[in-house]
DNA sequence: TTGTAGGCGTTATCAG
DNA sequence: CTGATAACGCCTACAA
């Protein structure tokens, strides 16, 4: 006698399969008497649903939408590949899963995007986006046709979302913060923070973790004002020449947002010696770690966010829980040591 | 039209779903003739069998067994109580974990409960104990009836297992190394290096990282010889006495392996300002993390090393191949910033 | 409101 | 050697 299967709990309740099955996903149809003699009969056996063998029986296709931002930069590129990586390795089976590419400025092309989904042919829906007002209620409307929402990447803190896949960006910006501090050897000073815009919410809770780590634990160095390069490598070059000239202190460098390649290129053309930190690991940021280039990455695992997005949506569909512990995503520093 | 299945290949074959079935699962009592037939189908369809819709007709249950030391320290029963978890939260469904806590020290009880293993009621091993001939041997015997093993943890590089589910621990020495060098800020002076034993791989493997590091980026520090504590708080205390008594100019330590608590604890009582490097996450680590006590952890995630083990096992018992990415087990660092 | 019969893709047990 | 046929646990017409 193994697991309880739909047909014990048939006998033991006195009705047939099809009833089992009618409670079960709480189909219309079946008196309340009913309903609460089945409803027994599963507590008492200590029923579970086979989740597979439904799969099976229904031809149960999960169809899942990804939202990614369509930008030119590496960080970008290397989420949109792990998507796809996932979708074509079939790491999670019975999934299909379709990309949108969005422009991260076109607030109204996004939100139109996602209001224009049929729920009737979407299961679930990932999307990695700066939130807006119109991002909002396309989400709230999403959600209340039953269609699940993750964040990715980016957190929708006010979107309601059902889940929010990616790290706790203030905790990112305090490990930042450590890792200048240390690695700079505590040299009274200043370091700078660099960034393509203070807008969005993820730059914002990093600036703000950092700040709060460098003031607590590194009193003795001075960060100065955050460089916006708004995607403009000259701008970039342009502000680090006059900051870099100005301050002659300056010890470290903390890039807060993708861009590495750019700021890397632009210190070495003015100093040598700075600690440079920085995220997310693009095969440049890999690269420049190896070559001695730069200090520290810190970053989250791509292939990770992907599986761990669509294991998420999968039990929302489902209704069945997650695993905590393997959908905490990591926030990982890697040195040219740990290279994965 | 979906995925081809078996019918389809039947059909195309000219033969019943039965001998599609045998070839299928290699089983005897098919001309070579037929067997090529359907082979020449099942390539042409790109047929891809439901290994789902395969476990719910044999009624498949995997059955694992953990190999675990039994051993009192906070890192072994961390690891423990992680195996024990997944098979309660049933993580990974139709599989049934068995967990045998063995001596490190007892060289042939380990092996002779492995030998004693049922190769008819055991689908597969994951194993953590140090490499002896004897435990050689008895690998041999179970890969021999075809129960794939997985060493666990610690590797075993000449008992040829399937697979290593674990990290690179040279690699992870190295890390040490990088994190005490810069944390120490280079300061001219010596670091001390403390282990339970050199005899085990994972400790000479880690060593060899360090020393590495140490000499090619941080020649201005001298790595002291390594003090082997054989798991005595005592003698530990002595000998860190003696050696920091010896030499004024320790900046840090490095502890290769557990005992962290000892450890720190025993510093603690001698000098403070030291620059402390430890290995595995555990309670206490994460305590003293926050504390400020010690300054890195580098670990591993446990609940990721038993996931990770058995999606291996279950893909060689299905014959079927696994996501590199996914099973890679990262060298973490983790600091009082990015806890996880 | 409830039940019966058939099917999902695969495997297993019989005969032939 | 090969082929019907009945499972596995669940879902879905269609009937009653």
């Amino acid at each position: 006698m193994g697991k309880p299967t739909v047909h014990d709990i048939a006998r033991a309740a006195g009705v047939s399969l099809a009833t089992v099955d009618r409670v079960l996903n709480e189909r219309p149809g079946v008196r309340e008497v009913t309903v609460a003699r089945v409803r027994a009969a599963i507590r008492e056996l200590g029923y579970i649903r086979d989740v597979t063998a439904a799969n099976l029986a229904r031809q149960r296709q999960y169809r899942f939408a990804f939202f990614l931002p369509e930008g030119p930069g590496q960080f970008h590129a290397t989420l949109r590949e792990a998507v796809a990586e996932a979708a074509r390795s079939g790491v999670i089976d019975r999934t299909a899963v379709l990309t949108r590419l969005v422009s991260e400025s076109d607030v109204h092309g996004i939100a139109r995007d996602l209001a224009a989904l049929d729920p009737g042919s979407i299961d679930g829906v990932a999307i990695m986006a700066p939130e807006t007002p119109q991002l909002r209620d396309a989400i709230a409307h999403l959600r209340a046709q039953g269609v699940p929402v993750v964040a990715f990447v980016s957190d929708l803190p006010n979107s309601g979302c059902d889940h929010f896949v990616g790290i706790n960006n203030v905790a990112a910006g305090r490990t930042a913060g450590v890792l200048v501090g240390r690695f700079t050897c505590r040299r009274p000073g200043q370091v700078v923070v660099v960034t393509n815009t203070l807008q969005s919410r993820d730059s914002l809770d990093r600036r703000l973790g950092f700040d709060a780590v460098m003031a607590e634990s590194f009193p003795e160095i001075e960060v100065l004002p955050t460089l916006e390069t708004h995607g403009d490598p000259e701008k970039l070059a342009a502000m680090l020449r006059r900051v870099l000239g100005r301050w002659p202190g300056i010890t470290g460098v903390y890039s807060i947002a993708t861009g590495t390649q750019a700021l890397v290129q632009a210190v070495e053309g003015i100093r040598t010696g700075l600690t440079l930190v920085v995220h997310e690991l693009t095969p440049f940021a890999r690269a420049a770690l190896v070559g001695r280039r730069i200090d520290a990455v810190i970053t989250q695992d791509v292939g990770h966010l992907v599986r761990s997005a669509l294991r998420i949506l999968r039990a929302r569909c489902d209704g069945m829980p997650t695993v905590a512990a393997q959908e905490r995503i990591r926030i990982e520093v890697v040195l040219r040591e740990n290279l994965p």
